[in-house]
DNA sequence: CATTAATTTCAGAAATTTCTGAAAATTCTA
DNA sequence: TAGAATTTTCAGAAATTTCTGAAATTAATG
């Protein structure tokens, strides 16, 4: 490897970071270089800085490209292809977001709902189904808001986040909020 | 395996989803059997469960302490270890996140500020180091808020929730809400 | 304190994942 | 369409992770 060595660190904590995150080291590193590469960098380039073979930069390039992490370029006269990532921050967390709820909470929720259909033969297993309409319903809960969320534009998004611990005096503020939706006047759901 | 067929779906699931959540299979099918058992098991009736060997079960039982995924129960007159998790769902999502974000978040963090530290020697490092300014600021913006949710009580958490895709007219509303924390009108912030 | 019950440790076996080099496929150019 | 440039595929090698059985440790009991 053969890189500045702020950016080596950089590349190197995501490699190692990587198999936490659900990816691998070389997935991670690559990552890591082209988000920190002020150009697009080709195939052959990532092969060199990073030392690895040039076939394991090819499919750890199209699993990057499966999670929409990166982008494909093409430099006139010049048909390699060439990857970065999107430079929006933001962007990156939204698509970031969506990918691991696609790979980690979908396939659950879609196992959980189908079990949930089915009839408990004795009372563990209707105890056992209680226990899963729990975990489904917080479940359910949790992607409803962040259905909503994500269609946040970006200003709103960052609104959101700076409200801070000022969320607390909102939401004792909600029933006045709500009520706006609603053009009338709402009943007070809690008191405290 | 020996377990009713609602059961033994749940618990290969959990198992088969262990390695995209950061755990492994045992560990997962362990969480998933104990989450919907009735009352706590003591290792060699997991053994008997899922058909593992009493080591492994031993050594996964530790790892689910070590995210304080479990609780230890004792009977009376018994010796044996029983373990259960705790029942109540908002309490392992929040225990569930506040281990992730150890994991997967802090120790980036850690690296991102440290690097962010060091004198940049040329333009591209410069570079390099602007673009993990920027996801050092991204992440430092998330943790904040979630530091701030995390303190909500169950039942607000469960209204924030709750508001949905109402959380856009609450925000429109903002500046009057934030003024009640400010005891003075605001000044317009953004307009439509 | 010897015995028994329960749990933990750990070296190596088994399984899985990652990575490579060589060959195949694709795509452009002349 | 032959040839060159580039990318992809894939069988097996290498590395890593998971799992097991046997031995060691811990803790309660008579």
């Amino acid at each position: 490897m053969n890189l500045p060595p702020l950016v080596q660190s950089f590349v190197l904590h995501f490699g190692e970071m990587g198999s936490r995150w659900g990816i691998n080291r070389t997935v991670g590193q690559i990552y890591a270089l082209l988000y920190v590469s002020p150009q697009p960098l080709c195939a052959d380039e990532i092969v060199e800085a990073l030392g690895i073979s040039r076939s394991n930069v090819s499919m750890s390039l199209r699993e990057l490209q499966a999670w929409n992490l990166v982008l494909l370029k093409h430099l006139p006269d010049d048909r390699r292809d060439f990857f970065t990532t999107p430079d929006d921050v933001w962007q990156i967390l939204r698509t970031l977001a969506e990918e691991r709820k696609k790979r980690e909470i979908d396939p659950t929720l879609s196992v959980l709902r189908e079990i949930l259909m089915q009839k408990p033969g004795n009372d563990d297993e209707r105890f056992a189904q209680e226990r899963m309409a729990e975990m489904h319903g917080l479940i359910e809960r949790l992607t409803t808001w962040y259905d909503d969320v994500k269609q946040l534009d970006t200003d709103r998004l960052a609104m959101l986040l700076g409200l801070g611990s000022r969320i607390t005096k909102l939401l004792e503020a909600k029933d006045r909020i709500v009520s706006i939706g609603r053009r009338k006047p709402a009943a007070r759901e809690r008191e405290e």
